[in-house]
DNA sequence: TCCCCAATGTTTGCGGTGCTCACATCGCCG
DNA sequence: CGGCGATGTGAGCACCGCAAACATTGGGGA
């Protein structure tokens, strides 16, 4: 039984940790995510924490996976199976829209180097990228190289979120962020039959 | 005179203080990167560096400011005046290049938000920014909103600088990430012309 | 020339943090 | 029902950012 209130054990301490975690995330920044604010918030003594994750890396780590799999989901509830350019450029919005709405768990997600060690981040980290791959591999079929077409709209989405995260491009409102956006990745889709032949080109 | 040794005064501790913390950066990654250790290695009280640097914010932004200024030389030095498509790809490749030769660096530059209240550090983030979109559009003076292709192609640039530090794409030879750089950016501006045409069609 | 003072570096100290280790408490299973 | 493993606690160490009071110096005005 979870949730025994005023009892020596929490009952899910391991999910209580990850949510204090995300709020301490969208309240403070990365900066002030720390194992001892997250066991304040948890109601519990400081080093319990220790029980569930290994260290802070490992906390952070576990929020990032839990991030990559919202992020994931949001992609697909921005378009189930694109297919057209347009249904492409909706994910893409989607993409940087997760990024702006979430900065410090976009930031927490990307800004390290991602543990090899940690297995659950390793998993989820993949998970995205065979999704991304895959989005573009189903809705452009016909061209040979799929991966470095995938590879170049993902990496202008990228760029676009962490560039409207680092202020340096317009993103004063939602409309301006996702017009951009949708003329980037068509740009970027339209030349895709190049892309493709050029990559082809590149890796004899 | 600087570099008094023994001396009392230090002679130039806030350049010390850069260089330290350059190498605590390449060493140690950004977490490594305290004030307390760069006063260490420049071989003075803990304390000193708060006489040249407000405080921690204050040291990396300087860090990332200089950085800024090296990359906009790197990428210079890659092409002093991009004017084709090859030639804006080979400062793309520099720019990548930059990022996977400086990983802790590059992070620091991108990876906080940029504090609006640091004179200096906006001032470089608005060079290198004002670099980027000046080289597409000198490149492309014909297109009429460049601004949206210089974006287009940033983005992608630097999402694609950030995928290969996340580890995300096959970095293992120089030459493989060139072919990755130079195909994408050959794409994205194949396209170019209908990327200024679907921005101009987007912002009315 | 000399001396004073502002710039620079030092010391001490506080509160916060990550992490370890010994200990306390509890639930479950034999 | 008794003990054992899982879970939470507490004390403690080293490090960190930062502030305030103190020490040292070198250069510029008398």
């Amino acid at each position: 039984m979870p949730q025994a209130s005023g009892s020596y054990h929490h009952g899910d301490l391991r999910a209580a940790c990850l949510s204090a975690a995300r709020d301490l995330l969208e309240e403070d920044g990365g900066a002030g995510l720390s194992l001892r604010a997250v066991a304040r918030r948890a109601g519990v003594s400081a080093t319990a924490p220790y029980r569930h994750f290994q260290d802070r890396e490992a906390l952070v780590s576990a929020v990032a996976a839990e991030g990559y799999r919202e992020l994931t989901g949001f992609l697909a509830a921005a378009h189930p199976a694109p297919a057209t350019p347009d249904d492409l450029a909706a994910v893409a919005v989607a993409y940087v829209r997760f990024a702006i709405e979430h900065p410090a768990l976009f930031r927490a997600m990307f800004a390290e180097p991602c543990d090899p060690d940690n297995e659950e981040r390793v998993l989820a980290t993949t998970v995205i990228t065979e999704y991304v791959i895959g989005i573009v591999r189903r809705a452009f079929p016909d061209s040979e190289p799929t991966d470095a077409l995938a590879t170049a709209v993902w990496a202008l989405v990228h760029g676009l979120a962490f560039l409207h995260l680092d202020g340096k491009l317009d993103a004063s409102t939602p409309e301006i962020v996702a017009d951009q956006v949708r003329a980037a990745v068509h740009a970027m889709l339209v030349a895709s039959p190049t892309a493709a032949q050029m990559a082809a080109r590149s890796s004899e």
